[in-house]
DNA sequence: CAGTGGTCTAGACCACATA
DNA sequence: ATGTGGTCTAGACCACTGC
């Protein structure tokens, strides 16, 4: 018998989420707007809670949508802050300075709290990089209008900075570069190692982050003249609040 | 009265996800192991199907686990790609050549398909890059061992390639850039946005992901001496496959 | 106070993988 | 054939938001 060889209806979760996707670009809902709630679903396709909330979700977990509780679900806004890798060559002398991505908050000034400096045994990444065993860590975080974007922690191979204003809060004029150039280990060269990834608990708590938020991990080495890595710093940033733009010739 | 001044307990289901979080990174799973199924963690701790399922979800969505229908839930694995910037700066002459994160599908073969090459109207955010209104899109996927991990396009000035190999499938030796520069537009240039997101339903079908991955979204310009943009690369990449690596100098 | 999303229970049927 | 995850229903109570 010929039994129906249909290539498969996608589950209704996933048609409602579907449907809502496109009205949202399709401009039905702007940024900030309030999506149909699990109710208003619930009573418009007929089907229950659960499955209302399961459409909702998927939204969400996209990162599409942000749920407010006893508020509603409601469209996602994208407005990133720039980022250079190397200044020297950025994007303003080429072209016609046109970008892909607008960043509106670029220019506003950055907060920073939650410092933490210790000494500390390095952990095996860190110390195969810096060829060490034990490190002293800058840890901070920074918000950009009382909303945290970003963690980073600076490792520095204990037995260099030992006693150096490095390893207090304030670092002097010019900062922890300025005094490692005091020690004749100038930074010349970096590379940045970028991937990105879901968050763990504690870096979304930090970040104050919604469902569906990934974090882009960028690794920098600093390395002197001489080729030792001087530096290690590991920033935890949030993909929604940033674009990371690396200029380079052929 | 003194009500209880509890600093709020997790809900089950998240310190389930908590429990089973930390046993994978103390050891207790490796990378493919198989985690507790919903039937394990329903009786076990005496709870509904949907509050297992939903404990589950936590570390799918994290991108820690990856289920299998059928099958059961098991922990991930993360062998990234490493990609190179600007390899001419590459990072073999600097420190010791260590990096954060090991790289051991470097190497490996790429394998190219769903090539497409169309003459189309520019999209918005394209035709400003470029400065123009109509382009030449050479899309496609590459694949490393028969998995996909990139989608690309590129973009190019249609009234600058028009006529050219950069129209037809066979570019030529030393491909597109080579062919840019028979037309005295080598670039000399690039520039390299990088963000990341939660793949579109899309991408996440044609890149095979998992629920939890997020996409690596990479807009390279290319520019002429001139500084006229000649090429813009998008690249939506599977965060779980590769290492994205800068190096320039300070 | 009414409506919202957050959590949870107790069932059900299905497609699929493995043995 | 058994067990697995995938989908779905029909309820419930809670905490929080906004009027």
């Amino acid at each position: 018998m010929a039994s129906s060889p249909v290539p498969h209806e996608p589950p209704i979760y996933r048609r409602i989420a579907d449907r809502l996707r496109q009205a949202i670009l399709a401009g039905e809902f702007r940024d900030g707007d309030r999506l149909p709630g699990e109710n208003a679903l619930m009573s418009e396709y007929g089907i229950a809670r659960a499955t209302a909330r399961q459409a909702l979700a998927v939204l969400i977990n996209e990162g599409v949508a942000v749920p407010k509780r006893g508020s509603g679900v409601y469209v996602r806004h994208f407005r990133p802050i720039r980022r250079h890798g190397s200044r020297r060559l950025s994007r303003e002398q080429w072209g016609t300075g046109k970008a892909i991505w607008d960043s509106d908050v670029t220019g506003r000034p950055f907060t920073v709290d939650d410092i933490v400096i210790a000494r500390e045994a390095a952990a095996e990444d860190v110390g195969r990089v810096l060829g060490c065993g034990e490190v002293w860590v800058r840890r901070r975080r920074y918000s950009v209008d009382g909303r945290p974007v970003q963690l980073a922690a600076s490792h520095f191979p204990a037995d260099l900075v030992e006693g150096t204003p490095i390893t207090v809060p304030d670092t002097g004029p010019g900062g922890v570069y300025a005094r490692l150039g005091d020690l004749g280990h100038a930074p010349v060269h970096f590379t940045e190692e970028v991937r990105a990834r879901m968050p763990s608990p504690d870096e979304a708590a930090k970040l104050r982050l919604p469902a569906g938020t990934p974090v882009i991990e960028v690794c920098r080495s600093a390395f002197a003249a001489g080729g030792t890595a001087v530096e290690l710093n590991k920033m935890i940033i949030d993909a929604a609040s940033y674009v990371l733009q690396y200029d380079f010739d052929a």
